[in-house]
DNA sequence: CGTCGACTTGAGTTAACTCAAATCATGTGG
DNA sequence: CCACATGATTTGAGTTAACTCAAGTCGACG
């Protein structure tokens, strides 16, 4: 695929003309890293920002003795550690790719120059940025007003809602790592789904796949209305 | 003070010419709100954002059952309620006056034709913007990954780096909104203030002043690196 | 002097954690 | 195709940080 291409398929991107984005080719990099592989760690100094082009890549921090908390998931087309980039700081969390990706670089000054050339380039991270800060006022949200059945609930009607159905959902990452997103453990996630399911909320596989049963219900759990030892039907083995 | 003085006096518009900042007099209006006052509610139509020209604002969510997390705080100088202004969304938070406060609005509209026209304009903001995921990135880290003292901790030692000070250090705001800050509550907060006092770490006269006695522990407290249960010198009554 | 809000302290509860172990899925080498 | 190593997931048992509820105490203000 060509380079243009994959730019004009980037939403940062879009609105800008063709002589625009031909302009953006010499100033970026191709980057290819490897399933585990960390493409930064906090601290660096951020001299540029990246965009998935292929493969799926977490941003996440990890605690002293090692927990994690995944801040996001990218997936193709999305940009990640600008932040640094216009606030003239280091990389306040560290980047991995899951699986095989490719990456496109922009330094940050050739960036910035275009910015300064382009209102509407300026305009699209303004929103993008935007959209961010709102994704992190929910993280905190969740992580500081929730307890953990009603942030997986909300996980859960987040996912339904991009699939568009109720029937045949697929987590799409290990839960493990739905557990470093959610800000729990595995074993807490273990026991939250295994208590849904006997609850008649949702039916999974065991496998990533899973259904919703009772959408109310996770609706009022993920909205703080009911607890989960309060909530359900009695299903009391 | 003239409407020219307080425009300039703002980080957001630092680097503008007279010209422009002339250019934006006409579109801005000066509100003021009494203390406890609402600004904006969570769900409202983010048609344009303020700017603290004098007093506190705090802005922050609500869960169900009523316990308050404080996302910012904003004093003089500090723009705040953009984000909905370039994602297009709501307010996802709400805003209160904490004592009486004079702001400046900004129209999304008519910011966003000045934003066109000027790229300066567009950077200082993207800078606001990206520290402000900073700051969330940092909070997120503390709710998920730290323990009620290490936030403590880390807030102190903050106070601490900004008023360049170990001595006579002042809280600036109430235990309570400090609770809600740190994603905590009023009496967990003041036990505890009152361990780390009892373990000489601070010294507080309990009226908002305080010194550090003890800053080596506060940072491995903030740092995560030892908890509150094992350190300390073992003044155990 | 009495009221109100902010703060503190005590007692009991609980959600979520740690640690340990069992189970299961997958992939590798023989 | 089997045996085993590895990593993900589940389950059990016990611990704990932080919460709720209740009862003060304190200080400012009318």
């Amino acid at each position: 695929m060509d380079i243009i291409e994959h730019l004009a398929a980037i939403p940062l991107f879009s609105g800008l003309s063709r002589e625009d984005l031909d302009d953006l080719v010499p100033v970026v990099q191709y980057k290819t890293y490897q399933r585990g592989e960390r493409i930064f760690a906090e601290g660096d100094e951020g001299t540029g920002f990246y965009v998935v082009i292929s493969g799926r890549v977490k941003v996440y921090k990890l605690s002293f003795e090692g927990k994690e908390q995944i801040l996001h998931m990218f997936e193709p087309g999305a940009p990640f550690g600008e932040a640094p980039v216009f606030a003239g700081k280091a990389f306040p969390a560290n980047a991995e790719a899951l699986e095989e990706s490719v990456l496109l670089y922009f330094s940050r000054n050739a960036f910035i120059e275009r910015i300064n050339k382009n209102p509407s380039l300026s305009l699209n991270m303004l929103a993008i940025l935007s959209e961010r800060l709102h994704t992190f006022t929910r993280l905190i949200e969740d992580l500081s007003l929730k307890e953990t059945p009603g942030r997986l609930a909300a996980y859960l009607l987040y996912l339904s809602e991009r699939q568009g159905a109720l029937d045949n959902l697929e987590l799409g990452i290990s839960k493990t790592q739905l557990a470093s997103i959610l800000g729990t453990i595995p074993e807490t996630l273990s026991r939250i789904f295994s208590k849904m399911t006997k609850q008649g909320l949702i039916d999974s596989d065991g496998h990533g796949r899973f259904r919703i049963l009772n959408r109310l219900m996770l609706e009022r759990l993920a909205a703080g209305e009911v607890r989960f030892s309060q909530s359900g039907s009695h299903t009391e083995e």
